[in-house]
DNA sequence: TTGAAAGCGCTAACAT
DNA sequence: ATGTTAGCGCTTTCAA
């Protein structure tokens, strides 16, 4: 079914169809209503690989979203769903796995949909300059930026927190109240990405404290799944009552953290504090409420679409935005106490 | 740059380059290595709109995803994404809000990329002919069916689990302890849709225990998110110590229940139990953690897929398989007591 | 092994 | 107001 097939039907050219479809003023009303008639009832669907290819450019803002199910996403993918309808453009989002190579992906989709810009979400660390040559769009990397890669600062845009700096915020919290032994819940400390980062926010704030960083309180998950969290705090915690207070790099990894210290016998916070990054909504819900420093979601996907914007309009260049976090309560930070529960 | 361009750089001619760019075996080594050589340099990306338009169908299968964000889908969206590999096929995800038509989206996906058949994960339960008869290739709804629409057995496929039957199975669990003030938290008690049909479960349940429906006992949200969850469930059961048990028709709406009644000064499951439907991954976590009865995301999944092969490769014909879920046993429910906590 | 050319479905000049 | 037609970038006969 194309658009010659409802042409013939209707006894019209098919410039007048594709009038009709695109909504151009200048046809007949019996004209129009003639093919609409004829779509209807042949259930036709323009081919959009034709449309594309034909059209000068589309009004389409990619979104390429790294980790399917990641539960931080969610949020920041409403927030740039609605920027991008609010100035006048169109969603044309793609997820890949977290193994996926989004720079593909997005050259890809944006070539294929003659997309005006990208908006990255969850991507690499680690992006070379011949790498994101493949990109012949604007983009902006959203929830992280180039840290550990080669890319001249005007050559890419991202909205991110500052990850080293709020995990060292985070740990701070633990110091601030007395702690010492404070276990760290990662996926690896060498994975040149958030992980890495955070990691070093931790150290940083135990050297700020002078105390030791102990390898034996690192514990990697291998991975961002609760399954995985749960049995490596279990590991580490177990017999270790001397930790009082354990950070995980992402809400996900606390809340399989705080099961864990329950199994374990180990009231949160009394026994032991838990603070992380993230702010996914489950955990403002768990018992007790997880002390958490939420990432601003709505506030990061919409300066992303809009510094994309932007530039896609001819106004601005490449910029970097550095959003701060916002303390979320909760009820797992406890002051350190000596004598809490018989503490070895 | 297209193909053209990358032509007249190696000075061979479009076809050539095309047999490169498809692994076609009758090019020269030489050609070969100078169209690479030239891919590489000029960053190269074929057009897909061009490639889909001329090509006589895709190895695509599509997958809509109706929800952004909905955790019970992330399990399924990978057994998806496996078993489409598994099978020889390419998966094309298309990720739509929950106020978005799935069919209008799945037929213009599987337009304009040629795809030879689509998952629709999440859609609505009332389809028509007339609006199912957008969609031009094979489909199954998964994770639901048609139980408020009007399609005939044949016109369409599912893989979903007996959602009244499964209700009446939570809400069993409950009379079985000897609950019979139980409340029940849901979207809707008529929204066509899953709401309803756990609804129907729960008053089955209710009958066959010989209880009466106490209006008074059922809380709508309005929505699946988290916090009207919590605000329904801190009103309906606020000075109501009588209720002595919750039905959730999902996970997220009973974690968020738990903590209503955790603020409430209730003890789960002592004072009140709790039971749902889903087994997202979180609330295996959650302390204590959530009784519920666990739909099988993998083999819903790898069964949609199976199907949809099938049609496609000319086996089978369309078909509605209804999977069990299994009890996930988890901590929250008790057998009632009279005396628990001083209920009035 | 290579090239020339037709044509996929559509839109947008350009005619009429 | 409507029709004719030239491509958009690509793959694939068909010839050479």
């Amino acid at each position: 079914m194309t658009i010659r097939d409802i042409a013939k039907r209707c006894s019209v050219s098919v410039s007048t169809v594709s009038r009709v479809l695109n909504n151009h003023p200048d046809v007949s009303a019996a004209s129009r209503a003639r093919v609409l008639e004829a779509v209807r009832e042949a259930h036709y669907v323009p081919n959009n690989s034709a449309r594309d290819l034909v059209r000068p450019q589309s009004d389409g803002i990619g979104l390429v979203v790294r980790g399917v199910g990641n539960p931080f996403f969610t949020g920041v993918i409403q927030a740039i769903e609605r920027a991008i309808g609010g100035a006048g453009y169109n969603l044309v989002l793609h997820q890949i796995r977290s193994e996926g190579d989004e720079l593909r992906a997005g050259a890809e989709l944006a070539r294929s949909r003659r997309l005006l810009g990208l908006v990255l979400l969850g991507g690499r660390f680690d992006y070379t300059p011949e790498q994101v040559a493949l990109l012949d769009v604007p983009f902006v990397c959203c929830s992280y930026t180039n840290s550990f890669g080669s890319l001249a600062k005007d050559a890419y845009s991202s909205v991110t927190i500052d990850d080293q700096r709020e995990a060292c915020r985070a740990v701070r919290l633990l110091t601030e109240q007395g702690h010492q032994r404070i276990a760290i819940l990662l996926d690896s400390t060498q994975d040149s990405s958030i992980s890495q980062l955070r990691y070093m926010g931790y150290r940083q704030a135990l050297e700020e404290s002078g105390l030791l960083l102990d390898k034996s309180l690192i514990g990697e998950t291998g991975s961002f799944d609760m399954a995985a969290a749960y049995e490596t705090a279990a590991r580490l915690l177990a017999g270790r009552r001397d930790v009082t207070a354990v950070f995980a790099i992402a809400d996900s990894i606390a809340v399989a953290a705080m099961k864990a210290l329950h199994d374990l016998g180990r009231r949160v916070p009394e026994d032991c504090s838990v603070v992380s990054i993230d702010g996914i909504e489950m955990s403002a819900y768990t018992v007790p409420a997880l002390t958490t420093l939420a990432q601003p979601q709505e506030e990061m996907g919409e300066r992303a679409v809009r510094i994309l914007v932007d530039m896609i309009e001819g106004r601005g260049r490449n910029q970097h935005v550095l959003l701060k976090t916002a303390l979320r309560p909760g009820e797992t930070i406890a002051p350190y106490q000596v004598f809490a529960s018989g503490r070895m």
